[in-house]
DNA sequence: GTCAATTCGTTGCAGGTGCAACCAGTGTAC
DNA sequence: GTACACTGGTTGCACCTGCAACGAATTGAC
């Protein structure tokens, strides 16, 4: 059965988890996905590189590129060029950018735990070991082929 | 950090995961998803109506509908009208349909074996028993807001 | 110095995805 | 019977995503 194939039930459920979230940053603040983790991660740094940026948020190049130039119209990045390096930029968060990540981190924050919290301290345990040899298993395999 | 987050893990583990599948039927056999997720259902099955294939796949009825335009024009799956209900469609497998779908099937197979072999035994018992938790945590926060 | 190879950012394009509107068939009240 | 609400399928549209091509800046060989 289909409902029984492991990359089913872990692409659904990561979706529908994924929904959860989505609805929060996507809807009511008009962010995409790329839009967000950009903004995550600047929030929390004082500046950071485009080529730090792309590693820390598994992005492409294309991606981070398109994503900065909204969050700079909307006003909540900024960036010049890197005086070293003129290919690169330097980004950093505007005040505007520390303000609304603030407000849609705590409601995602708040949509995340609501789900974690129904599950047992056990099953959430079993959950962060699992996802993480996941991740690594996954990596490796994406490496060496 | 960013990298740290639990709904960023999921998510990034997920896709990463999902692309090596993606890889083989997609590149390989120019499958989209929705059309494997229907191929898949279909396979293992006499017939089944439209109605059906929607809940059994986590689609929507657009996605059922465009992703079976694509099989019916590749020669994999047919459909005729239901005559109880003349808005469903029943669905069935085509001889070459079931071809195709062992071929990919057992590439797709080997390769999500490829990963979850190099977990540890208790690492892939946390991830199940983990991912079964979140799926109905999620569930139960999707429908009771 | 010059030229070629490399690295990074941007742009264009084709395909996929989610959403809302629309159309057709069905059931229900009267 | 007719009018109405409802359900399922299709179409159109806007957005996002992944990929390949291009251009600008840098590095390294000579």
């Amino acid at each position: 059965m289909l409902k029984d194939f492991f990359p089913y039930r872990l692409a659904v459920t990561s979706a529908a988890f994924s929904r959860l979230m989505v609805d929060v940053y996507q809807r009511r603040f008009g962010l995409g996905r790329d839009e967000w983790r950009l903004l995550y991660l600047l929030a929390s740094v004082e500046v950071e590189t485009s080529l730090e940026l792309g590693r820390n948020t598994s992005l492409d190049k294309v991606q981070v590129s398109r994503a900065a130039d909204r969050l700079i119209k909307k006003g909540l990045i900024a960036r010049k060029p890197l005086e070293t390096d003129r290919r690169l930029w330097l980004y950093s968060c505007t005040a505007k950018g520390r303000e609304v990540f603030a407000e849609v981190r705590a409601l995602v924050d708040q949509r995340s735990e609501a789900v974690l919290q129904r599950m047992s301290r056990e099953d959430r345990l079993a959950l962060e070991r699992g996802l993480a040899a996941l991740h690594r298993a996954t990596e490796s395999v994406a490496d060496g082929s």
